[in-house]
DNA sequence: CGCATTTATCTTGTGCACAATATAATTTTG
DNA sequence: CAAAATTATATTGTGCACAAGATAAATGCG
């Protein structure tokens, strides 16, 4: 292994990125046929989760707080919600107040899923099958790393080249 | 409706998810101008990574081998490497030995670019700011997560709640 | 007020991911 | 050996992500 790249810096499994990369595909797969009991998709059922959290609240959702909350442009959100209105688990209207704004309003059928959803953390973490003091760790290192690179918007200060 | 979920099971920040899916996407946002640079994106980076490691070998590489290592299938790979393959990267040819098999060879180019791509990790690391031995821990138990989503393929066996 | 600017969303185009299916080559079996 | 099963890749279709540009409403300013 004393090769070109011997110290293995351009080596896969030394790399953060591809461990973060792989494990994320790994979660939403686990996700996958546990979400499809109640229809919907990965992406969708984080949109649900903020929905049902603002319905709670009594606030209003609009689609730039969905943006904000999930990091998506509406060039993700758009089309994600039609496909959600479609299935009649909410509905989109333009805000009175600000014409350009469109509010997304759970339907009763979005409301009540919410029941069905209510085990669905508890499904995934029995697949995961580690301690919660592990798993709340590794999502505090990754909120620390999510934190980092969203403060830190020095997009290429230093180019090392 | 009974009890409104005051106890935050299903709110998005307290799971582990989110926060695997957001810091994925914020990584691979940061590796995107660096790759720019290069002339590829994130995945396709990551197959590089292997062709250069099994170059570096003398290894052959068919395509069969890329998905065991990244976890992709052929639905994913096949375009991907087509594109490469566009860009001078790398050629696909028939194993001679099995006709059924691709077999993905380094250009010249795609060799050279492993000069370029060797500080593309420093770079990063730069951008993410934290202490080598907090990401190898970081790094250490996505993998955990990673073995234990692909070893216990239990799907669904017991709903506990 | 009228116009430039900003803001919120939508649209278009590219590139993953992945399920499902197709195709063709190889291996296994009877 | 020939039919059946397996394996490797390719294709099709759906649904994200995200960049870039378009549209229309609201805001700011002289």
């Amino acid at each position: 292994m004393n090769e070109p790249d011997s110290s293995g810096i351009l080596n896969l499994d030394n790399q953060i990125c591809f461990a973060l990369y792989a494990a994320n595909r790994a979660v939403t797969a686990r996700y996958r046929p546990i979400l499809d009991q109640l229809g919907i998709t990965y992406p969708q059922y984080l949109v649900m989760l903020v929905l049902w959290e603002h319905a709670r609240q009594g606030q209003v959702t609009h689609v730039s707080d969905l943006g904000r909350r999930l990091r998506l442009d509406s060039g993700t959100l758009t089309p994600l919600l039609k496909r959600l209105s479609e299935r009649g688990l909410l509905s989109r209207s333009r805000d009175p107040g600000d014409e350009r704004s469109v509010i997304i309003s759970l339907t009763d059928a979005g409301l009540a899923l919410e029941d069905q959803a209510r085990d669905v953390p508890a499904r995934l973490l029995c697949d995961l099958n580690l301690p919660p003091e592990r798993l709340g760790a590794l999502r505090d290192e990754l909120r620390a790393v999510l934190e980092m690179l969203e403060a830190g918007s020095a997009p290429n200060a230093r180019s090392s080249l």
